[in-house]
DNA sequence: GCCAACGTTGGC
DNA sequence: GCCAACGTTGGC
């Protein structure tokens, strides 16, 4: 079991919205190294959705339901995969907050605010939940 | 809306 | 293969 946090634009896709679809296909990753990352993610992997640019924060839980598969929407080299969401968390994690801790400072998300999968050690991934008030 | 940080591109 | 120029992203 592996930990992820994807981000996503929410003006553009919001984790509500996976919610209300049930799953989602995550493609149009233009990245080498977020798209090697979805290429390593295996079948029930858990991933944060976070919010960039509006609210700047981890709001739910989601997970991997399809593992890496060519983008349906390009004939170039990117992969996609297959999203579900799990639970939103009772009370989201801002980039304030993660900035503040301690550990989660340095986690890629908060150095590499650009890199849009990356990844989490198990400790991060409880540290988050945790400041989320969220059981899994 | 601005700008810093980062990744990519292309000329040499 | 280097690096300047450019485009994009995302925090502020």
């Amino acid at each position: 079991m592996q930990y992820w946090i994807l981000k996503s634009e929410p003006d553009v896709y919001s984790f509500q919205d996976l919610q209300r679809d049930k799953k989602t296909v995550w493609e149009g990753v233009r990245n080498y190294q977020a798209r090697n990352n979805l290429r390593e993610m295996e079948l029930g992997d858990t991933v944060f959705i976070y919010h960039s640019n509006i609210g700047k924060e981890i709001v739910g839980i989601g997970k991997v339901v399809k593992t890496a598969y060519q983008d349906p929407k390009t004939k170039e080299d990117w992969s996609a995969v297959d999203i579900a969401p799990v639970k939103a968390l009772k009370t989201p994690v801002t980039l304030e907050q993660l900035k503040s801790d301690a550990v989660l400072k340095n986690i890629s998300l908060v150095k590499n605010s650009r890199l849009s999968v990356s990844p989490l050690s198990k400790k991060d991934f409880d540290k988050i939940l945790q400041l989320g008030q969220t059981n899994l």
